[in-house]
DNA sequence: GTCTATACAACGATAGAC
DNA sequence: GTCTATCGTTGTATAGAC
């Protein structure tokens, strides 16, 4: 407990302006940037709401105020870094024989964009916290199931898709979270030839 | 590694006796035991030294002066749940065409044995620490590309350990983990019949 | 004036360090 | 064992938009 309110050994270089902010700013937008940014360096219990409220500039009080807490800041900022549903689509037009390449191509793509830095926190984040793996869980369960192998398997469709999930989720984490070599720094057409065969197999191939 | 077994005993109930322990105890072994159930059982972060120390009926203080700090505790105890080198070398033996299945069938029992809680949280603790993830690198470049790959497979064996390492990767994390449905469920059978033709394609078949 | 976004302070809990 | 730092959260007064 701290008692010691007389003395002022508190120095903030900006003095933050108490009551209403005028009409511009937006504390809403500034604490899911900065809760991506910062979820992303230091995973969700590395992360805190303080640590947040600092880098949108805000009073960490905000966090409560707009999203009641952290969790739900984490849930709202976990807003997909790239809409999977929107690639799947891309990737079903075209030979069905040659699905899988195209996916895990644009997925690839996708994915190297940021460097690989947002993902790997999605990874983190899915991993480490249930509210992630609940969403997660759902995704793999409605989007890929429903939209992709209803399209062109017939039998199974859970099984696989839980298995393509499956393939993909463990390529994704080895290459951007775990960083292993040599499949972190390969080129996308080596993890295309490698990888689609199998891929394929579970989308469109014989199963049990 | 291996340290001694000498007569570890289970924690419950003892009363905690005080001042220095009778020749044949080892409070450095007690608490690696101690580390690797709370890990097992809450994470990292959510393991305190506390929770350690008491669990394995020792002072708090013990955790410093034995292994210097937590994070080096967790290291120490990160010395395997179950010992995959083993598991591999009992697969190797036997057609080499038929080595996945022999090594899925095997994972799956050691994994299902504690109903898949233990592994769900080392790889969670994989997932979100740094050092966990360190310790993963390592133990997929060494030991499955110079135990197993180069004894059955000549070309490209670190990314064919990769490859086969982030499909068990993805399949122990979708089953245990995130327990989506229908894998989290399936049965061995089920699973073999599906993955091991993959997994066989990445150790020993052809690659671009 | 009313409403509300805001800043500041402090709380109880807890974990790691000494 | 004790101490301290820091966590997420809450209460409350205030400033500015309407």
């Amino acid at each position: 407990m701290k008692e010691e309110a007389a003395g002022v050994p508190e120095e903030s270089g900006a003095p933050r302006r108490r009551g209403r902010r005028p009409g511009g700013s937006d504390t809403r937008v500034a604490l899911l940037e900065a809760a991506r940014t910062v979820f992303a360096e230091r995973g969700y219990d590395g992360a805190t709401v303080r640590m947040i409220a600092d880098r949108a500039g805000v009073d960490p009080a905000m966090v409560n105020h707009w999203f009641g807490g952290k969790e739900k800041l984490f849930v709202a900022a976990l807003d997909l870094p790239a809409d999977p549903g929107a690639i799947l689509s891309e990737a079903l037009p075209g030979d069905p024989d040659h699905l899988a390449e195209r996916v895990i191509a644009r997925l690839l793509q996708v994915w190297d964009e940021t460097g690989g830095t947002q993902l790997a926190t999605l990874l983190q984040s899915i991993a480490s916290h249930e509210v992630a793996a609940g969403l997660l869980r759902e995704f793999i369960g409605r989007v890929l199931v429903h939209k992709v192998l209803s399209a062109v398997a017939p039998d199974r469709p859970e099984l696989r898709a839980t298995l393509a999930g499956s393939q993909m989720f463990g390529l994704a984490f080895v290459r951007y979270v775990l960083k292993v070599e040599p499949l972190a720094s390969a080129d996308h057409a080596t993890i295309i030839a490698a990888v689609a065969p199998n891929l394929q197999r579970y989308l469109t191939g014989r199963l049990p």
